[in-house]
DNA sequence: AATGAATGAGGCTTCATTCAT
DNA sequence: GATGAATGAAGCCTCATTCAT
């Protein structure tokens, strides 16, 4: 008996993972499409393949389900870049080479890319994971000589400021993707480099960023 | 007869006019209230105190209104920053000077400053006055020496994006508003200034438009 | 100019009020049906013959919806016994002759004594006109040594609550149309008067009502 | 073996019996609180701890729970009415006592009362055991000439509906605990005995009530 | 021009009920 | 028996839009 319910309570779960996947998974490709504002509840479910009712057995709130759609989204970048954050020894290469990844990885998968703009459009907090980790980078750098100290706030805002933007431009087609190397060069000049050196590595960060992605995965 | 008709006719033209205002006027209100999505039709025209009929009449689709709030605004505010440009020759303090203006207009009205956030992250594009002001003063700040040269469109996004997040956090009150000090001296670093000079211009220009705007009007 | 507005203001109005009471009636035979709790919104409309959106025009919550139906069957009910209040002298027959009426008027308009049976069902607070009338009624016959003095909360839910369970037993066809007869005679005795004189004025009141309402309206 | 599955089979009936219990007991607190139609079986299952399919096998229908209730609150009522019934000769006493020890026991457990009252407005069947232990008294007390004869479908609906109208008013608070004193003494009154006497009787069998069931249970 | 009653599509949410495990 | 994931019918409510006056 004691087996039985323990397979069958596993069994659920499992079957309750995979539901759940479902729906995280068209409700990505919905918004990307359309929009969080555009996209309906019954979008998702039909999208899924389940019914109206299972979606709300899931995410009984429609911020629920924006809330782990971002989850999603910057956990799964974040465990890529972890071989990255303890392979890289200067905290400005370190810093160019994980913005170009995030840059590179919205490129070559756009629906991802989009949705993380339109979500970040609405669900107000943004990603503490990023922040705690541009602050610790940051930390580092000044704590090695190279970057400048500065109000670290200031020094995020611009940062965060200038991907978003960026992203935005890169989405929509108004700029190529070699901007995001004019740009992570400007935030390195700003942050202390010289624009010599902070051109060097932008473009270095940059080519190998998208080395790694296109390989066969 | 004839001047009868043509007073008439001015006479309808201003209520129009005066109509139209009134509709403008109570969309912003509730719009910094409640967020553009949130807002109904219905709530403009109660607050405007005008039937749902008149306001098809003058806004045949909801992006119309939307156009006009942008064009509202972001004319407003590159009216009341002509005398700057044309009575500041350093390019550098110029474009400082300008940025801090608009951080500190939002921050004393922070009804409009509200909704130019909120409807910038709508599907509205970018203000093109407010771009084109830009390239032109990173132009004029190349062509004098103070500037790099560099991207502009790199350098355009930098400005915007930084400008848009500490605006942002402004309006949250996650940040006081001198942090507009430090993001506009990290901008001037990346465009080209040294720390030093950076750091007097940007807080130099901050102080001037906090004085410029809290003189009784 | 003037005129026009006045007269398109009347028109509007009198269309209000039409539809309104198009809603009401629709409603009243509706719930009369289902009962309140298993009638719908959509039930209203579809036999009312408009839209759902107005019937939202009219009845913003539920709630206003049933407090109208209320409102509308004491109301009615109360002003055809206008000419029985100013009518009759001795307090004993007046009561017994009101409350005979209302038993009557719900014996021949089966619809709205089943409705108000089942509104009276909800949350919906009691008839406070019916209240107030019943204690003034008492207060008099009391001045008059036709009622013993008691306390006239007790006397008042005697009486309501004697009738409620009357009524729903007629409703329910479990009893005949005279099982009011010997419900209002026992109401009467509880008050002070004595058997004998209880049963004639019941039975009187009773005969009085039925032809009254039975004349060809 | 035989004994083996004998026991089981006990051991079996008796958990049904508790699982069947505590649906009981959840779904009266649940009711208590919410009303009967706000209730959902979610609620229900929730509160008892069991899944949405075991409440199936014990309540096909709802209304078999309802019928569950209402049978559960009666009996228990009616068993701790028995001593009262052979202990006291007097029918008129006897009568006054059963209604205040009710009207006591709704006081004293609150969420019973309520439930009691919501129940009792929903479409359920009155409670066959009151109206039958109600005409027995009355016949005892017209056989020894306590009350006077009358019709004792009449006197039942006073009864009951005098009862259930104080009953509301003293949950909703509208009312004190002694209302019932006077109620009762009025419904005495229509019954036969004089004003005095029924005073008397009344208040003796409240203070009788309260007393007895003020003891430590 | 202005009005505002009426519309009805469109989305949201709940919940009794089923059924495979 | 017990479980609980899945279902989908049934209501609810909002709001952009139309149109007769």
């Amino acid at each position: 008996m004691r087996v039985n319910h323990e397979a069958r309570a596993a069994a659920a779960e499992n079957r309750r993972a995979q539901t759940r996947a479902r729906l995280i998974e068209a409700a990505m490709t919905v918004i990307a499409e359309k929009g969080p504002e555009a996209s309906s509840i019954e979008d998702f479910v039909a999208a899924a393949g389940v019914s109206r009712g299972t979606f709300y057995n899931y995410f009984p709130t429609f911020e629920d389900l924006l809330h782990a759609l971002n989850t999603e989204i910057s956990e799964a970048l974040d465990k890529t870049l972890e071989p990255i954050r303890t392979g890289i020894d200067d905290p400005a290469v370190l810093l160019s080479t994980v913005i170009h990844r995030i840059f590179a990885a919205f490129t070559l998968d756009p629906v991802r890319g989009w949705l993380a703009l339109k979500i970040e459009a609405t669900a107000i907090p943004r990603q503490a994971v990023f922040e705690a980790r541009f602050d610790a980078i940051y930390a580092a750098a000044v704590a090695s000589g190279r970057f400048r100290q500065c109000d670290v706030a200031a020094a995020r805002n611009l940062a965060f400021g200038a991907f978003r933007m960026g992203q935005r431009d890169m989405v929509l087609g108004e700029v190529g993707p070699d901007h995001a190397v004019d740009l992570v060069s400007l935030m390195l000049i700003a942050f202390g480099l010289t624009p010599g050196e902070a051109g060097k590595i932008s473009r270095d960060a940059f080519e190998a960023a998208h080395q790694a992605l296109q390989r066969p995965n």
